[in-house]
DNA sequence: TCTGGGGTCCTAGGACCC
DNA sequence: TCTGGGGTCCTAGGACCC
């Protein structure tokens, strides 16, 4: 039997299980990351121990509330989690430069070339597993296999904690049904469900064209680990869902301003132009709009975002006459490099640059536009983007 | 009990050009 | 004074993932 070489690594619980380690008093205890549960919003994780009460990821906060009363409930400290992910990369990239970044708490290895250094793959994935679990704290779940699915089905069956070696990957995968497969989500479902498909073998027989196309790329046939370009990130986005929803125009453009403002201090600090902009809305009937335009040229500038922006989202809102349950804004397009500027897009460049300056230092609530100060609306913020409860603009 | 935030990728139609 | 077909770019929307 030849040896698997595609290691899927996964942290359990990732989030709840930082916060463990970070507070060993929650230990064992029903940890659940996401918001508190009076407040619109869903379960981003839960731990183990708050999956026995039926919470689960994508679950509404209010339900996980009603399920598991006792929980511990956490908002979330994402730079910390994206910090420790960056730690359990480091880890990885200690046993072979062959590391595919998947998420934040994911990875696939490529085991090819180690198997001299170490008596099996084996030995090799329970020392990582050691390793991973004593340096950064967390425990992790692996599947060993001949493809990235297959290996990435091998770290279901062993969650949590465990290591698993799917040896027939053929076998296995045209047995699972279909709500299994990474790709498949619900729509696809309901859809194969609709046409009486249940398992991948059923579809394999019956619509051998879908097949083809969708699952069999994805199983072992004798190839090696697909080289995979290290993906470069294609946007950035941020929105915000209200506490309640609103319908003065004036309160919607403030939060939109803080997004657009938000994202023009990353591309700064990133030296990077967006070429595209997007603006979202989600009306209070759950119904989402997006509208985007390309910008005159790659820019970072607040400015030159905003104004497009705003166009955007008036053209948004006139799709329908209800409140607002949601803003967003997304830049694409993204360059490391600017093409000629028209000279009178300079100025506007470098006053951005410089107000993020000021900001990097004092903080997000430091310095405001004038516009901004006008409506005397917008919610202060501290540089985390933690919302603050008084508002002193006069100072 | 309503349903977050941050991403990727694909499709399809219309505009525009040759 | 009415007309084809192909290539490519732009935009909107949707499915999916963690």
């Amino acid at each position: 039997m030849r040896s698997p070489f595609v290691l899927h690594i996964d942290i359990d619980a990732f989030f709840a299980a930082v916060e463990v380690m970070l507070n060993p008093a929650l230990k064992g205890k029903p940890v659940i990351i996401g918001g508190m549960p009076d407040e619109r919003g869903v379960v981003s994780t839960a731990s183990y121990e708050a999956r026995k009460y039926g919470v689960h990821s994508g679950m509404a906060l209010r339900t996980a509330g009603q399920k598991c009363p006792h929980g511990i409930f956490l908002r979330g400290r994402f730079h910390v989690y994206s910090q420790t992910s960056e730690r359990f990369m480091d880890v990885l990239r200690r046993f072979s430069p062959r590391v595919e970044v998947a998420s934040i708490d994911e990875a696939y290895m490529d085991l090819s070339g180690m198997r001299y250094l170490y008596p099996s793959v084996y030995d090799l994935a329970h020392k990582i597993k050691r390793t991973v679990e004593q340096e950064i704290g967390v425990n992790v779940s692996m599947g060993l296999g001949f493809s990235r699915m297959g290996a990435k089905l091998a770290t279901e069956v062993a969650k949590p904690g465990n290591i698993f070696f799917l040896r027939d990957e053929k076998e296995f995968i045209s047995n699972l049904s279909l709500e299994k497969i990474p790709g498949i989500g619900r729509h696809t479902l309901v859809i194969l469900q609709g046409l009486g498909i249940k398992r991948v073998k059923e579809l394999r027989n019956a619509y051998p064209a879908i097949w083809k196309r969708t699952i069999a790329p994805h199983i072992y046939s004798g190839s090696r680990y697909p080289d995979r370009h290290e993906p470069r990130t294609k946007s950035f986005s941020r929105e915000t869902t209200f506490p309640e929803d609103i319908l003065d125009r004036d309160l919607i453009m403030s939060h939109l301003a803080y997004l657009v403002d938000r994202l023009s201090v990353y591309l700064i600090e990133h030296q990077l132009y967006a070429g595209r902009i997007e603006v979202k809305v989600r009306f209070s009937d759950f119904s989402t709009y997006t509208k985007r335009m390309s910008l005159d040229f790659p820019t970072y500038s607040y400015n030159n975002m905003w104004k497009r922006a705003l166009y955007l989202l008036d053209c948004l809102l006139k799709k329908k006459k209800l409140p607002l349950r949601l803003v967003g804004v997304k830049v694409e397009d993204i360059s490391h490099q600017r093409d000629i500027l028209p000279f009178v897009s300079l100025k506007t460049e470098k006053l951005s640059s410089g107000i993020t300056d000021v900001k990097k230092r004092f903080g997000f609530s430091s310095i405001f536009t004038a516009r901004e100060l006008l409506l005397e609306k917008i919610y202060p913020v501290d540089r985390d983007g933690v919302v603050l409860k008084t508002a002193s603009l006069t100072k």
